[in-house]
DNA sequence: TAAAGGATGAGGAGGAAT
DNA sequence: ATTCCTCCTCATCCTTTA
């Protein structure tokens, strides 16, 4: 059967027409859209083509609907009913995609196909019936629906789902196991667990694993855990030695919460938390208001540790990062998608001289940050002592706004110079003058005169090194420069890495820019093995570029322009050829969540910040091919 | 032709007063 | 708990200027 196929190739190729389905707009021109996507669907579109790998009876597309409730099967329901022509075109990409890739070695024939794809065979069988042999479209769109109208199915989804890492090990250890799940009765159960412990536990120590590691792994994992799934905390927590003892499940929490944890465990990405909605919980935190996130370098720690669901768990490690005033729900949303970890929103006020409020997920430690030294300024005077000897009394500044694209210009500092220079200016003309001064960001610089900060300011607020940006245009200098992290806070975050890759790091790095993340490493110290470095725009790829060049980077540079062509074999290549990446980091585009968008702030779904999806699906790949590869290997 | 200028507010967050 | 007020925002697009 298809499940006992070795693994020799990808099965995922439908992660990218997933993710595009996600911005398909409601047929017939009702004018609706997506505003917010369950990833419990989303991920089931994702998951269908590599299921059969691991057991096919688990991963049908039923055993999901477990994890659905009443809402999603509405939302459900809503997807495939607003499948319009521009959905079809890529439902059939989907349907190529997985045939192509994922079943090249199967047979060809229909139910085959099918059920490589993870459906059941009746089920195939039966939409084949429905539908004709000849009308694929329609063939699977009868079998993501059948998981919503059959009421009968329920039970039987409910006992059974049991979803396992995609990682390949080996389907003779998890036959033995795959047929007890919780539809057993109590006594059974018992039996069935002691039955399973015994069996895994002596499999594992047979594989080399140290026996109490095994013990402990089963213990936190619970006993109905999968091999690869003890596997990987074994492994993680030997990371976890290394980098950080507190950060990673340790033996001494494990016990804490075996059920909420085993909960999380065994659903994966599929089930999201609906009694406790993430707005509710990030707002709570007192670090919403200050933006300290978990906490400063030099003030006692806000948090100093975290329990992540296992699946957030590294390697790799991966790092998001956007505007943290988005549009209600946006961040709810894209934590959905991130493991549902919460964000941490720092502003960059507390590491610099200038605003940047920005909103973070990543699975990173969060104990024995260091911060970047030198200390960069954190006051208008410090970071630019020419000016406070033209600054007015009256002007109260100590800190900037926000670093934007956009600067003020020349004809607003004159216009300002005028209303200043003649005598003590009226009321009217400070408050007129301090309020251009702080919605452009304009400094004192002379006698009554105030200026634009120079792209070499903003390089310095921002922590890259003095004229990293030069070569281009002033305009494009703003504008790289403004949609840029800010290296110190990012660089904060990062810095935990450093004693865990002493030999360097590779980085897959999306929406590059102009290369913070880059530049975050480096000030770190930590080596750039191996940079694979996405970003559209080319002004912000040759700085990038220049920037590797002239400092000489020992490692490969790999740039790519779309993220959107980035495809499951150009990620296994990238893997294969540089034995996986270390950290997957980058900030999807914020335009469409600014608030200084006026045109087009629509949202996660919006034009270009919708490419969110992509970092998820990319992230999501790395993650599930170097899981599959470290246990092949 | 390329760069700069100018017009284009909504939408939250947060504080103070009630 | 509600209302009022102040403040700020990784922007976009068309026109004007150099």
């Amino acid at each position: 059967t298809a499940s006992t196929q070795p693994v020799s190739h990808p099965p995922v190729a439908c992660s990218a027409s997933a993710a595009c389905l996600l911005q398909c707009k409601a047929g017939n021109g009702a004018g609706e859209e997506f505003t917010s996507i369950n990833p419990k669907i989303i991920t089931l579109i994702f998951k269908i083509p590599i299921i059969h790998l691991q057991d096919p009876d688990i991963y049908s597309p039923i055993n999901y609907e477990a994890d659905l409730d009443t809402d999603d099967e509405l939302e459900l329901q809503f997807l495939q009913a607003t499948l319009d022509d521009k959905a079809s075109s890529l439902l059939r990409t989907f349907i190529d995609n997985a045939s192509s890739s994922g079943s090249s070695s199967y047979n060809s024939k229909k139910v085959d196909h099918f059920v490589s794809m993870g459906f059941e065979e009746k089920l195939v069988i039966r939409a084949i019936k429905e539908n004709g042999e000849d009308n694929d479209e329609a063939i699977l769109n009868s079998l993501l629906t059948y998981p919503v109208l059959e009421d009968s199915l329920g039970e039987d989804i409910g006992s059974s789902s049991k979803p396992k890492s995609p990682t390949h090990i080996n389907e003779d250890f998890l036959d033995d196991f795959s047929d007890c799940d919780s539809s057993c009765g109590e006594a059974e159960g018992k039996e069935r667990d002691a039955d399973y412990k015994n069996k895994t536990i002596s499999i594992m120590v047979d594989m080399g694993y140290n026996l109490e590691d095994v013990l402990i792994s089963v213990e936190r994992c619970g006993y109905d855990a999968s091999i690869e799934e003890l596997a990987d905390f074994i492994c993680a927590a030997e990371m976890a030695k290394v980098a950080d003892a507190t950060e990673f499940p340790d033996r001494s929490r494990k016990l804490e919460k075996p059920q909420m944890d085993r909960k999380r465990k065994s659903v994966q990405v599929i089930q999201r938390p609906k009694k406790k909605p993430v707005p509710e919980r990030m707002m709570e935190e007192r670090n919403f208001k200050q933006m300290i996130g978990f906490g400063l370098p030099g003030y006692p720690p806000v948090r100093t540790s975290r329990i992540l669901p296992d699946e957030a768990l590294g390697p790799p490690f991966f790092f998001y990062e956007n505007v943290a005033c988005t549009p209600k729900g946006v961040w709810e949303q894209i934590s959905r998608f991130l493991y549902d970890i919460e964000p941490e929103f720092v502003d960059s006020i507390h590491f610099s001289a200038a605003a940047r409020k920005r909103g973070y997920i990543h699975n990173l430690p969060i104990t024995n940050r260091q911060p970047l030294l030198p200390i960069p300024p954190k006051t208008i005077h410090e970071a630019i002592p020419e000016a406070k000897k033209w600054w007015p009394s009256w002007d109260k500044r100590t800190k900037l706004n926000c670093l934007l694209t956009c600067i003020g210009s020349a004809q607003l500092t004159e216009r300002i110079r005028k209303r200043v220079e003649s005598g003590e200016p009226s009321e009217t003309d400070k408050k007129f003058v301090i309020e251009q001064c702080k919605k452009w960001n304009l400094v004192w610089v002379g006698k009554n005169r105030v200026a634009v900060l120079e792209p070499e300011d903003m390089e310095m607020l921002l922590g890259f090194p003095r004229f990293y940006t030069r070569g281009v245009c002033r305009t494009d200098r703003y504008k790289t420069l403004g949609n840029s992290f800010q290296i110190d806070t990012v660089a904060y975050q990062l810095s935990v890495l450093k004693p865990m890759y002493p030999s360097g790091m590779n980085v897959l790095s999306l929406f590059s820019g102009i290369g913070g993340a880059e530049i975050a490493l480096y000030r770190l110290g930590i080596p750039l093995k191996n940079v694979v470095s996405v970003e559209i725009s080319n002004v912000s790829r040759e700085i990038l570029r220049q920037w590797w060049s002239e400092t000489e980077q020992e490692g490969r540079l790999i740039h790519v322009d779309d993220v959107q062509t980035i495809d499951n074999e150009m990620m296994d290549q990238w893997i294969e050829e540089l034995n996986g990446f270390d950290l997957v980091i980058g900030g999807s585009p914020c335009n469409n969540l600014a608030g200084g968008n006026r045109r087009t702030r629509d949202g996660l779904q919006g034009e270009h910040s919708s490419l969110f999806y992509h970092y998820y699906r990319i992230l999501e790949y790395v993650r599930m091919s170097m899981k599959r590869r470290a246990a092949f290997l």
